[in-house]
DNA sequence: ACAGATGGTGGTAGCGCTATCTCCACTGTA
DNA sequence: TACAGTGGAGATAGCGCTACCACCATCTGT
């Protein structure tokens, strides 16, 4: 403790931890130098980096975030602006976008979003907290007088899950209508010839999408689209269950039903029980979103999972990088980037009886 | 654009908005009686204050975080670790926690928390991280080898939701017996006189608080406490859904259920709906916890709310403090706060046939 | 009346890092 | 030999803010 001298430099903070001035004189370079291995800039003789990584690991040293925000161009802040109470979709997202935020030295800030606040409001509101960048989570990234009144304020914007094309924001996204194909597709091939289709509220841009998926699966697989075999419902448990009720009194009846989302599909089991039918021997019933709900009803929902947390990373690295370039008084070019899905198989479909 | 002359002062970054120096330039006072008024210190003059409260108005001032977090002790780091995959009550979590933590200046990083991964290793991870306190949601903050590692590693810890005393760490936490008694007795107002109680898995300490206070309800309403009224699950739909079958298969059966999480009263739900009751009318259900299930199966689930958000806010507060005063070389002493659920009724109760 | 508490304010020195310029040693060309 | 061009490294000046000390007025008590 005592090489140090008294309280050499380092009088003011708790101060724990080494600083590049730590690593530099531990390596015998220069502090710039250290920063440059650090931000893996190429102008380091192969030599040297090696030399400051060992005293870098050594000191187990760990870069100062505060500093290198205010020092470097760094940090910029970004809104987060949701409403949706679906929470595992928020969560995923908030998991995804907190990681990334670390990673791009963004500084992420909740906002909710009031669907009675009018949006001059909403834009005043951000600005007031000086933010770069917005991240319009799914049900608000296809909200058209959203995006064009914050486009309209010069904010960047990145559309996270969105569903329809628009003119401004970039936009990280998944195939709805491929991957409603797929979940078709994959109860075709499990043999299934007559299955219904629980379509989601015409108000939502998505969910003419996961029915022209569906649609066109059939239609590829030689089978006629009997209407009588769609049902609408509004997303919730009871209109899954009701819209289940209605495909199950059909004559003959289904031997699967693919539900526009989780909760619905919730309530097409709920229906198939009460109706004495066991899942998945007597009907299959798959789901979309892979929510919360899928794991925890019995038997478990075979349903297509949107990586939530990916797409909120991305769409965070995409604003970081926005509000980097726009500092260098550079335009960035609108960026749309689709996301795979992936469709879960639990337990809740199999083969026709 | 010329008034400031060619690019006075602000060389380097994109530099947009106003610093402390604008500030004082526009009130008339000194760098340090801005920070003083932003601070909320004492030792300003009304008159002076309101002076540099309207500058800071007027042009929209907002402090810099990380120029705040390098110059002062300010900033500090608390990690959220995480292992609950129950997302609506980990996304109410983050809300909370995030808003909490822009508050009190502290940033949030999220760390998984891996059960195979031994103690020392977490440790390592989070010092690795520089963390300075860790926040440990519901069933970590009982789980008695992760608090003692990391106290004896010397971090502040913050329990959430925790429902165990322990020597470390502060805790937020709701009276889980006090809340299983409302819940008993407000289905004793209704009318029912046989209530059948799913309790939880013994593994986790919680449950025996939900059941004392159910039983203790029951004593105290003179009723008597027949064993076979109480049914036991591991927390799940299924496991709702099978002891639901058996409280059900008593004669006479049960005129409400009370299950000790929202999945396991949705489990008990459909055995209702299996036997051809009507809810609430045939049979009333309760649950616990308030997750997103509660609001999406039908009919919708009258439970009991903890309010996650703010709880966690409250433990990022402490926390914060914790560090603060740390870093004077102060102790703090261990804190407990209690904080009050909330009884949420929706459309699952109604008196006894 | 004077030492000592205050209450209110300003000056200054960094916090740990990166941008930018400078410097040096080498290369290749005329 | 002289010249620019290059890759590699160091020196220095801040980024915007707060801790710390210094300062000057007022107030206290003896």
């Amino acid at each position: 403790m005592e090489e140090t001298g008294v309280n050499r430099g380092r009088r003011r903070r708790g101060g724990e931890g080494p600083t590049v001035a730590d690593v530099a004189r531990a390596a015998g370079v220069s502090l710039m130098t250290v920063s440059r291995v650090v931000n893996g800039e190429s102008r380091v003789s192969v030599e040297t980096r090696s030399r400051v990584e060992q005293a870098i690991e050594q000191l187990n040293y760990v870069p100062n975030p505060a500093a290198r925000s205010l020092a470097g161009g760094g940090q910029c802040r970004l809104a987060l602006l949701y409403d949706n109470p679906s929470a595992s979709f928020l969560s995923e997202l908030l998991v995804g976008s907190l990681d990334q935020a670390r990673r791009s030295d963004a500084q992420l800030l909740l906002e909710p979003y009031d669907p009675g606040e009018p949006t001059r409001a909403l834009v005043s509101r951000l600005g007031k907290h000086r933010i770069d960048g917005v991240l319009l989570p799914a049900p608000l990234g296809d909200q058209a007088d959203v995006v064009s009144a914050l486009a309209a304020a010069g904010l960047p914007l990145a559309r996270v899950a969105a569903t329809v094309a628009m003119p401004h924001g970039h936009a990280v996204e998944i195939d709805d209508e491929a991957a409603a194909h797929a979940m078709a597709r994959h109860l075709i091939d499990l043999g299934h010839r007559r299955i219904g289709f629980i379509a989601g509220s015409a108000r939502y841009p998505v969910s003419a999408l996961r029915l022209a998926g569906f649609e066109r699966a059939l239609r590829e697989a030689g089978l006629s689209l009997e209407p009588g075999l769609v049902a609408r419902g509004d997303y919730t448990y009871r209109a899954g269950l009701e819209a289940a009720e209605q495909l199950l009194s059909l004559s003959p009846r289904p031997t699967a039903i693919f539900a526009s989302n989780d909760d619905m599909a919730a309530g097409a089991m709920a229906a198939a029980h009460r109706h004495g039918l066991d899942v998945p021997r007597d009907l299959s019933i798959c789901g979309f979103d892979d929510t919360a709900t899928a794991r925890s009803i019995w038997p478990e929902l075979t349903t297509i999972r949107q990586p939530a947390a990916d797409m909120a990373a991305r769409a965070v690295a995409i604003l970081a990088e926005h509000v980097a370039v726009a500092r260098r008084h550079q335009a960035m070019a609108q960026r749309v980037e689709p996301m795979s899905f992936e469709l879960i198989r639990r337990a809740s479909d199999g083969p026709p009886a």
